[in-house]
DNA sequence: AAAGAGAACAACCGCAGTACT
DNA sequence: AAGTACTGCGGTTGTTCTCTT
């Protein structure tokens, strides 16, 4: 049963390497066209290194869309914005930085930008500000669950949005809604990775998110969503008045809970509903960015505090740079 | 110029999910 | 079905570089 063992460790070299290591196993990868079995190669290529550690250093080093040199303002701003979203899930924030791998990202982060927040009295954990006591507020609410409400809460706006624009005008959904941030990430890595959340990874021990998980109510907060969405982009599309009792209704049916409806309520009305409360659509466009509902620094995104000495880390800078989301897809 | 401190970054470690036998 | 390897990921460590005194 089972395969061959484990390439053993005795006799192999760790620590950094060198040019000439670097060369055969490029060489080896581009000859190759791939590199295979990272357990074979270090054997059929020749070098005393694991495979694993043959793996990491392609990865992280030596793979040829690998971009080289300083992040540039708007990467940073990048990283901190999905930082905000994701938490430290390097791998879905590097999926958004084109070249960039996460380890990299990572670094950045523990180095440079984690300490930049704090010095600005914002809690690198969750983005909020420190109080006078160190602690920060909101402690009840998780991060975690207000980063998914958020991603949800935009998913459901974008595609009551497409949901309206398609009974108006009838198009497919790619085209009419190609600028459409918020279900370009959704369905992006980045999203992919998000959506999975309940279901794998590894999620903060003290987050009521890995509670609800291992009891299945993470599930439910997506399905629940899902169905607020049919829901809402429903009524939308009727016409319908969608107040605060449909949605709790709506809520409760499904969850039997009055826990989730308070995470949903306590969300930015601008996100879900629009700025304008009193409007009868309240799921008309917003006249703000995507990025701007999406997130909800504590600064109300706004990252001056970040641009003052963005100079010292960055080299090269862009001409027109705007806090608008980069959306590489 | 030398030593120490801090920053930067590459690499390693261990865990978890998946694939394979 | 069970055991093991493979792979990806995030946390951590170790080394090198840079700056300050």
């Amino acid at each position: 049963m089972g395969r061959a063992p484990c390439c053993d460790k005795n006799g192999l070299k760790r620590g950094p390497w060198t040019t000439d290591e670097d060369e055969i196993l490029v060489n080896y990868i581009n000859k190759n066209n791939g590199h295979g079995s990272w357990r074979s190669l270090p054997q059929q290529a020749g070098l005393l290194r694991c495979g694993k550690s043959c793996r990491l250093r392609w990865t992280n080093y030596l793979r040829p869309d690998i971009k080289r040199g300083p992040f540039t303002e708007e990467e940073q701003k990048l990283i901190i914005q999905l930082h905000g979203m994701l938490g430290n899930r390097w791998a879905a924030i590097a999926s958004q930085l084109p070249g960039r791998t996460d380890n990299e990202i990572k670094n950045l982060w523990n180095t440079h930008l984690k300490k930049r927040l704090v010095r600005s009295g914002i809690n690198p954990q969750n983005h909020e500000p420190f109080t006078s006591d160190g602690s920060t507020p909101r402690a009840s609410a998780s991060t975690t669950t207000r980063h998914m409400a958020q991603w949800e809460s935009a998913r459901l706006e974008a595609e009551a949005r497409l949901s309206r624009d398609s009974s108006q005008f009838n198009t497919p959904f790619l085209e009419k809604s190609d600028s459409d941030y918020f279900l370009r990430l959704w369905y992006s890595d980045v999203g992919e990775s998000f959506r999975k959340l309940p279901m794998s990874g590894k999620t903060p021990s003290d987050s009521p998110i890995s509670e609800a998980s291992s009891s299945g109510k993470c599930r439910s907060i997506s399905a629940v969503t899902t169905e607020i969405s049919h829901c809402l982009m429903g009524s939308a599309i009727m016409g319908a008045d969608q107040d605060d009792d449909i949605e709790y209704k709506v809520f409760k049916s499904v969850t039997g809970e009055d826990m989730v409806y308070r995470i949903y309520k306590s969300m930015d009305d601008n996100v879900i509903r629009g700025s304008d409360s009193s409007s009868t659509n309240k799921l008309d466009d917003s006249s703000e960015s995507p990025m701007d509902m999406l997130l909800d620094y504590p600064m109300n995104n706004d990252m001056s505090f970040f641009e003052d000495d963005m100079h010292n880390y960055a080299t090269s800078t862009s001409a027109n740079v705007e806090n608008d989301f980069i959306c590489p897809l």
